[in-house]
This record gives structure tokens, C-alpha cells and sequence, in this order.
DNA sequence: TCACAGCGGGGATTTATCGC
DNA sequence: GCGATAAATCCCCGCTGTGA
């Protein structure tokens, strides 16, 4: 049994990490678990007090925010953590490469005829903080992002979210001639326009959403094609960026108007080779 | 002295359960 | 169905120990 105060031990770190990441996917699942009794089982496992646990998971929490991933709600991230626990969170992705790929990846996000309260106010502008290296480490091993940009079906389903929500707000707005004329263009047409929906705000003027939907939070990093960002410049008026994260819980979503570069930190993601 | 990891304690709030 | 109560959840405060 572990003494209080003294540094958590490798099995113990596998423990708690496993043992969070276990109710984290049943939190995306919207399966219920009670966690006073998850923590008691880890008291008894660790001999360390409910207080310190509990410290752990929001110790976790931070980690996963710093990595773009979703953290369990109400463990909300602590400043600082120890570097064991990312060997620890390092271990147990390694171990699980497929986490919320897959089955987990599935979304409850069903039935939007309402114009439902989606949008919320963006995440402020980028103050580029680098990650500490063991953190880049695992970034580049399970890129976050990167998940989410191959996960076809998500993508799918946000611009499918997207999709109604513009039309039932213009249908709430007094437009329904306007709801009516809202194209899903990447869905009718396939990829390639630079943009996801055709839309238009109460007045009638174009709205060309791209949509970049992720599990992760307000933060997680999304990719941007050279082509939607060579449109979004091409067009600034029209071109809107819909962000839509969490989308496995409770999905939100913001709004960035170009120039983009004055929201996000654009960074080349890869390279083309010509001869 | 300071920063930080680790921890205990507890208050406020929400949710579940029970008895009427 | 409703109010009372218990349990669970959320997260804040402040302390100790340690090492630089």
C-alpha cells in the first residue's frame, strides 16, 4: 500500500490511468458509472485516500486537454501535472491504439429539427505556448487531430449537424424559401469545392461552410486543405469555418470568419513533391 | 524563499431514493 | 406527485514536504 505523500508508482499510474480512461469511454458511450465507487475501488487497490485520487484524475485531465483529447467531465484539468503520468498515458495509448476509434466513435448526436442552441462564442486567438517534449512525443504517435480527419463517419455526421442547423435556423428566422435552397455540397457533388454547405444568413446572402468536426474539445487542432484555405482567402465574404467539437458528448460548435489566420495558428501540415 | 506535487477537508450543488 | 433525506458530484482552499 502506497504512503501518503510519496510519488505514485508506475502500477499504480497504469492503474488510475487505465481506470480513467475505462469511464471516460463509457462517458462517450453515455453509459453511467457512479465515481465515488470507482474512486473507493482505487483505495483499495492504491491504499491511497479518495482526495488523492481524485487529484490524479483531474491531474489526467489536465494531460488530455494539453493533448487535445476529451477529458471526463467534472475532473476539471488541474495546472500542473507530473511526468509520470504521461509515460503513464503514453503506456496506455500504446497499449489501445484504436480508443475511440471505431464503435466508441459512434455519436448520439440524432434527431436536430430545432434550431437548437449550437453555437457558441470562439476560443480566443492562439497564443502559441509549445508542448513540453514528452507531450510533442505523444502528439506525433496519436495525433488527436489526426484521428478525427481520417474519421470519415465523423466528418460526415458534423456536416450532416451543420446541415440542418442552417436550414431550421432559417426556417425559424421567417425564411423557409431559404431553408429550402440550402445545399449539402459536399455530400451531393463529393469534395472538392473547398467548402462543405451551401447556406445563407436571414438576408439571403451566401454562407459557404466548411466544417471541421472533432471528439476533442474547444482546443483540439483540426486540418485545413490547401484547397478550403486557399478558398476561404478567395472568398472572405462568403466562406465560414463551423467548428463543432465534443461531438461525441454534447456536441457545440463556433463560427471563424477569414482572414483565419487571425483565429488559428496555420501551420504547413505537409508537403507536396513535384518533379 | 519559492515552486510544485501531493493531500485532506469541506462547502455548494445536483441527483437519487424513500416514505407519505 | 411531492417533500425530505441521503448520496454523489464538483471543485475550492489551504496545508505539508521536498528540492532547487
Amino acid at each position: 500500500m502506497a504512503e501518503a505523500g510519496s510519488d505514485w508508482t508506475e502500477g499504480e499510474v497504469d492503474l488510475i490511468v487505465a481506470d480513467y480512461f475505462d469511464m471516460l469511454a463509457m462517458e462517450l458511450r453515455g453509459a453511467p458509472f457512479v465515481k465515488a465507487r470507482r474512486n473507493a475501488a482505487l483505495q483499495e487497490l492504491t491504499g491511497r485516500s479518495r482526495g488523492a485520487i481524485e487529484f490524479k484524475h483531474q491531474n489526467i485531465s489536465a494531460v488530455l486537454l494539453r493533448l487535445g483529447m476529451p477529458w471526463i467531465a467534472g475532473y476539471k484539468p488541474m495546472a500542473n501535472f507530473q511526468g509520470a503520468l504521461i509515460s503513464g498515458i503514453e503506456r496506455y495509448l500504446t497499449a489501445h491504439p484504436a480508443l475511440f476509434v471505431g464503435p466508441e466513435a459512434k455519436t448520439r448526436a440524432n434527431g436536430f429539427a430545432e434550431a437548437e442552441t449550437l453555437f457558441f462564442e470562439a476560443p480566443p486567438a492562439p497564443s502559441f505556448e509549445p508542448l513540453p517534449p514528452p507531450l510533442q512525443r505523444i502528439v506525433r504517435k496519436f495525433d488527436p487531430a489526426l484521428r478525427d480527419a481520417r474519421n470519415r463517419a465523423l466528418g460526415r455526421r458534423g456536416e450532416e449537424r451543420i446541415f440542418h442547423h442552417e436550414q431550421a435556423s432559417l426556417r425559424d428566422a421567417g425564411r423557409a424559401d431559404l431553408a429550402r435552397k440550402v445545399r449539402w455540397v459536399s455530400e451531393e457533388d463529393g469534395d472538392g469545392a473547398g467548402y462543405d454547405i451551401r447556406s445563407f444568413d436571414p438576408a439571403g446572402r451566401e454562407r459557404l461552410i466548411e466544417v471541421k468536426t472533432t471528439v476533442g474539445t474547444v482546443t483540439t487542432p483540426f486540418f485545413l486543405s490547401e484547397n478550403e484555405r486557399g478558398f476561404a482567402e478567395e472568398r472572405p465574404d462568403a466562406f465560414r469555418l463551423a467548428r463543432l467539437y465534443d461531438f461525441a458528448r454534447a456536441p457545440r460548435a463556433f463560427e471563424l470568419t477569414p482572414p483565419l489566420d487571425r483565429c488559428v495558428m496555420l501551420r504547413p501540415a505537409n508537403w507536396r513533391a513535384e518533379f
